[in-house]
DNA sequence: CGAGTGGTTGACCACAATCAAGACCCGTGG
DNA sequence: CCACGGGTCTTGATTGTGGTCAACCACTCG
């Protein structure tokens, strides 16, 4: 972290936004993990695509040939799976700095759904490209791994969540979670805007969108959080950890 | 999987038994996406170190330094994390052919608990030495980025069954993957035997126990399954494979 | 053969889903 | 400027799926 941060002119010189590359999947994407420096020239190879997609666009749907991925620069994507019948899972919500469609690079094939929650600018790195890029700095292809193996770790995570938490537990987790990103990200950790819907919220944890207002009204009338629709306080984080069993 | 069959004598001398190499970690780790050799010398320094564990043996703990990776030769693992109350999610069943641990190699401690549920043997990687043939061979980095997409995958699977999927649902989809994954393996897809118990199968469903049994016998009930204990026949995968939303 | 583990079944209960109605907010157009 | 409309959020009443608790069964192994 502390290492990364003697990079930021460069990276910001390249991507043009000191905050959104910072935290940026470019950025984490063109520092590999035993590379002290980060090379300008492979960062601007990487940024040179931009994409933007407005608030309700879809990035890309499931099934359909993916030959690209992504980096958030700034704004929110969620991806989400369904089955047959229509019910959908969201497996992810994405903020600036986090890559997008890494785990179908081998497919090459989406098998999520990417959607925007708010206008969004992206990174597009075609695979060809990629490949390119990984035959140049083998280097490049570790920290793939690396960003692949905190996407494993994040869905068992997930997955302990939908199978063995409360409902409470699982807002407590989801607010904690979302403000401990946040925090990374520079923003604050205890004021904050959700860029999702309740539904979407619910859509994520497993849970209906009713379930989320009573909890979130809940959380509100024990003094854990201001709820002002989507603009969130966390009054008691040490409360809400309890909560989420973390 | 065709020109993978091509290799099975040179792989089957190495590692002493060709249905469980054929289909090994080992074996997948050892071939990478863009050889179309399997190299023979690279094998024998992977699959040199052998490690058995038997049935009830933890292979390593939650949170512990994870200094090696492994592939399954036969038998199987459950591996699982648990809330701080105790309450514990089954992220995964791994049988002959799984590598287990991938996801852990870059931050050198284990995120979940690994225990066998059988007798089980498998290969070990001593993690140093990982590093040393991803040297040698670049496009083993390639194979460890294959591995773990594939698992975010599964993973994002289990979040949808987790998340939005009935009872019957989940053990429908549970008894489908399973036989489809025997298939791979050269097992028979219509019978088998399971080596979990019914605590586990509900474990890592995300319902109990009972449940589980109560389904099982309702599944028998209509003709879809025949249930005696641990041996199962898949009597109506169709009507099965419907119910499970694939 | 008896103890122990794992599996099955039943009765009852609770958490969260469903159904329904109303409140709030914001953008749009008269 | 206000009225309208649609989406989002909230709250209430009722229901149902699956959890809990408890007892019993069946197979295995010492």
């Amino acid at each position: 972290m502390s290492t990364q941060r003697g990079h930021l002119k460069v990276v910001s010189e390249v991507c043009g936004d000191a905050i959104a590359c910072h935290n940026c999947g470019i950025y984490r994407l063109g520092t590999p993990l035993d590379s002290t420096e980060a090379d300008p020239r492979l960062l601007e190879r990487i940024a040179k695509n931009r994409r933007q997609v407005k608030r309700g666009d879809l990035l890309y749907r499931v099934g359909e040939p993916l030959n690209a991925i992504y980096a958030i620069r700034y704004g929110s994507i969620k991806t989400y799976l369904s089955t047959v019948d229509g019910r959908s899972q969201i497996t992810g919500f994405h903020i600036a700095g986090d890559p997008l469609g890494l785990a179908d690079l081998h497919s090459g094939h989406s098998s999520t759904e990417a959607r925007a929650l708010e206008n969004t600018s992206l990174c597009e790195i075609p695979i060809d490209h990629l490949h390119q890029l990984t035959k140049d700095l083998p280097a490049l292809q570790v920290q793939l791994t690396h960003l692949l193996s905190q996407e494993v770790q994040r869905l068992q995570g997930l997955s302990l969540l939908l199978g063995k938490k409360t409902a409470e537990e699982r807002l407590a987790t989801f607010l904690i979670t979302l403000s401990r990103r946040f925090a990374r990200c520079g923003y604050s950790s205890r004021e904050f805007n959700l860029s999702m819907s309740r539904n979407d919220i619910g859509t994520y944890l497993g849970i209906v969108e009713e379930t989320v207002c009573r909890i979130l009204t809940r959380f509100q009338d024990d003094g854990l959080i201001d709820n002002q629709r989507r603009l969130i306080h966390i009054l008691d984080s040490d409360r809400l950890a309890h909560l989420a069993q973390l």
